[in-house]
DNA sequence: GAGCACTGC
């Protein structure tokens, strides 16, 4: 490997300790920075990037350090996928020796060559299982931490925990400017003295702040001087008003979800045909996660000489997806945010306001390629004083199952009292924990119980999905299983409904099973392979070819999984009272009782007495059998079932005496 | 007779 790294002595750039206005760092001084630090006090950097743009040079920075590897993270597999191969190029070396990278069914190293190794932040929680104190890495970078992804949340916590048992571990965490002074303060405070009482506690160690100046170019932002009442018609206006005053550019719009990207399509549409030198010129594309892969791939096309595209999309252009070319962005300043009550135990998908985090991640979409600009659909005064300057960590609105599962087998027992970057709400910890404890995962105690808690820690899925497997080893069905825990895992097998809602539906109906939906996703998988795995078949039955992929790459991991942890590998044979009753061995407290005498279809959940009802997706939809149990509920006007089936009511106590004994007064568990 | 922000193991 080539030695091209900075030679101590030759520059110091300077530390910066006050927040904001101090002196940043050109991105081609990151790795001299990091050198200094690294060579000087430093255990801790917080990396805080203004601007947009990637940096490849701080690992390169890390690996001069000790010859030990350094282990970089990043949430999205793309992502790392990316800088690896971008910091190999840069290194002239071959990606996958000194350089690789370790995802979810991929990895590209070579544990005898590697020195920089590229993971994603979920991966390295899963090392941790093995090596808790993370012995092989010397320096661990944390990129995109202000995001506070559950797992990096996680991950943030354990590595403080790490670096008290093992003081010359290195962090750096990068993270959005605005963040970096509370990463600081986690980094330096301990949970034992933090409040009012930590007059005279002094840290040991102060974490280096280090602000650097990212590649984007500058973004020019206008606000709306007065607030907009529909944000869909003031995105059509800004898009029509931009292609007539402005020089050629592609032009990107953040809306909230299909809903808002197809009417202000047609709005679009609309307008552009009242005016033949408007519709001449645009190119408008719609861009969403469940658009058919061929639609999406239409964003990434060159724009024609002359035109100008306008690609109207949900957050998934915000990080996930970078689109050159883009020069103009338009943003509403909301999206589609989840959000859960632990109370009623119900998730939610919930239109809300952007944070200030957001709003500049956005706005640097449009400095990609040369200096752009963005238009801002709320004021300025709305910006600064009422938008909130981080949103609420994905810990604070979730369920928190299977993170709870995951710290158990990381061997955090006392849970609530783990330092966290941001607290959990108690009760959806406790929520979570009652869970567990019926399916037998967590014993009295809280700790998890042997093999069953253990194994269902293994298997990288929801505990109920994976206590469902671990269930079908003596059921005799664990083949059939896993197939259906693959497909529950995924988004959706079937192609988007709309406008092929009728063929749709006749399709579903070829592979319909009288037991519901479960078996129903084992009809298809047959007819899948029968097929060769054929994307034309997928194509005639209006199923997701991309979906059934995944499906089969899920499955495999589950299978090589299931074998390690000593599951027979074994078909039913078509006997599916066995599929039924291991699915309700995982599912039983989401059971549901169809009311008597009811005319539309109401069911009350066995568990809370909540109304629910059959989603028109379901096989058993008009069908309404006595008793079902169900996958998930998603809360509309109603709250709907997805994915049913039927069951018989005695399975119920058969799989979880305990649960069902005590439904109205649950025991209180251990914490 | 409905509705699907986005990741990840």
């Amino acid at each position: 490997m080539p030695q091209q790294f900075w030679k101590p002595g030759t520059e110091k750039p300077r530390i910066l300790e006050d927040e904001e206005g101090g002196v940043r760092l050109p991105v081609y001084k990151y790795r001299t920075a990091i050198l200094y630090l690294v060579e000087t006090h430093a255990t801790t950097i917080i990396v805080g990037e203004t601007g947009s743009g990637k940096t490849t040079q701080i690992p390169q920075a890390g690996w001069a350090d000790g010859g030990r590897v350094i282990a970089c993270t990043q949430p999205r597999r793309l992502a790392v996928q990316t800088v690896a191969s971008r910091v190999a190029e840069e290194m002239d070396v071959k990606l996958g020796e000194e350089v690789g990278y370790t995802i979810r069914f991929e990895d590209v190293t070579n544990p005898a060559a590697t020195m920089i190794k590229f993971l994603t932040d979920g991966v390295l929680l899963r090392e941790i299982m093995d090596d808790p104190l993370l012995t092989k890495y010397s320096v661990i970078m944390v990129d995109e931490a202000h995001e506070r992804s559950i797992s990096t949340d996680i991950l943030l916590g354990l590595l403080k925990k790490i670096q008290r048992r093992r003081p010359e571990l290195r962090l750096i965490i990068s993270s959005a400017t605005i963040e970096a002074k509370s990463m600081s303060d986690f980094f330096q405070t301990s949970k034992k003295h933090r409040g009012p009482e930590d007059h005279g506690f002094a840290p040991r160690k102060v974490p280096a702040i280090l602000s650097v100046e990212g590649r984007g170019f500058n973004v020019q932002i206008h606000y709306v001087v007065e607030p907009v009442s529909d944000y869909v018609r003031a995105t059509v206006s800004t898009v029509l008003s931009i292609h007539e005053q402005e020089p050629a550019g592609d032009i990107l719009v953040f809306l909230t979800g299909q809903d808002d990207i197809d009417a202000a399509i047609q709005l679009l549409t609309e307008e552009a045909h009242a005016s033949r030198k408007i519709s001449s010129g645009l190119i408008v594309l719609p861009l969403y996660s469940s658009l058919p892969r061929a639609e999406q791939d239409l964003v990434f096309s060159p724009t024609p000489r002359g035109k100008r595209k306008v690609v109207i999309s949900t957050n998934i252009a915000e990080t996930s997806l970078t689109l050159e070319g883009v020069v103009y962005v338009v943003d509403s300043g909301f999206s589609k945010q989840q959000f859960y009550n632990p109370i009623s135990d119900i998730e939610n998908l919930v239109v809300a306001p952007i944070s200030k985090a957001s709003a500049r991640q956005r706005a640097g979409r449009a400095g990609r390629v040369r200096p752009g600009k963005c238009y801002r659909l709320y004021t300025e005064e709305y910006f600064v004083n009422e938008m909130s300057s981080v949103g609420i960590p994905e810990m604070q609105r979730s369920k928190l199952v299977s993170c709870v599962i995951q710290l158990k087998a990381l061997g955090i027992d006392n849970i609530l009292g783990f330092d966290w970057p941001a607290s959990p709400p108690p009760e959806a910890m406790i929520r979570a924990l009652e869970v567990l404890y019926s399916l037998g995962v967590l014993d009295d105690d809280a700790k998890l119980t042997s093999p069953v808690g253990f194994q269902a820690a293994e298997i990288p899925l929801d505990p109920m999905i994976s206590k469902m497997i671990l269930s079908s080893n003596q059921l005799g069905c664990s083949e059939e299983i896993i197939t259906i825990a693959a497909i529950l895992s995924i988004q959706s097998i079937w192609v988007s409904g709309k406008g092929v809602q009728k063929e749709l539906d006749e399709a579903k109906l070829r592979f319909a099973a009288a037991e519901g939906d479960h078996v129903t996703f084992l009809n298809v998988y047959k007819g899948f392979l029968q097929s060769g795995k054929s994307s034309q078949w997928c194509h005639k039955n209006y199923m997701n070819y991309q979906a059934m992929k995944k499906v089969i790459e899920i499955r495999e991991q589950l299978r090589r999984t299931a074998l390690r942890l000593g599951i027979v590998l074994k078909s039913c044979e078509g006997d599916m009272l066995a599929v039924r009753k291991a699915v309700t061995a995982g599912f039983f407290a989401n059971a549901s009782r169809l009311e008597a005498f009811s005319h539309n279809g109401m069911y009350k959940t066995v568990r809370g007495s909540q109304e629910v009802y059959i989603h028109p997706s379901s096989v058993l939809f008009r069908v309404n059998p006595k008793w079902v149990i169900y996958h998930s509920l998603v809360s509309t006007d109603r709250q709907y079932m997805r994915n049913v089936m039927t069951i018989d009511p005695s399975w119920l106590t058969e799989a979880a005496p305990h649960f069902f004994q005590n439904l109205r007064r649950p025991d209180p568990i251990a914490l």
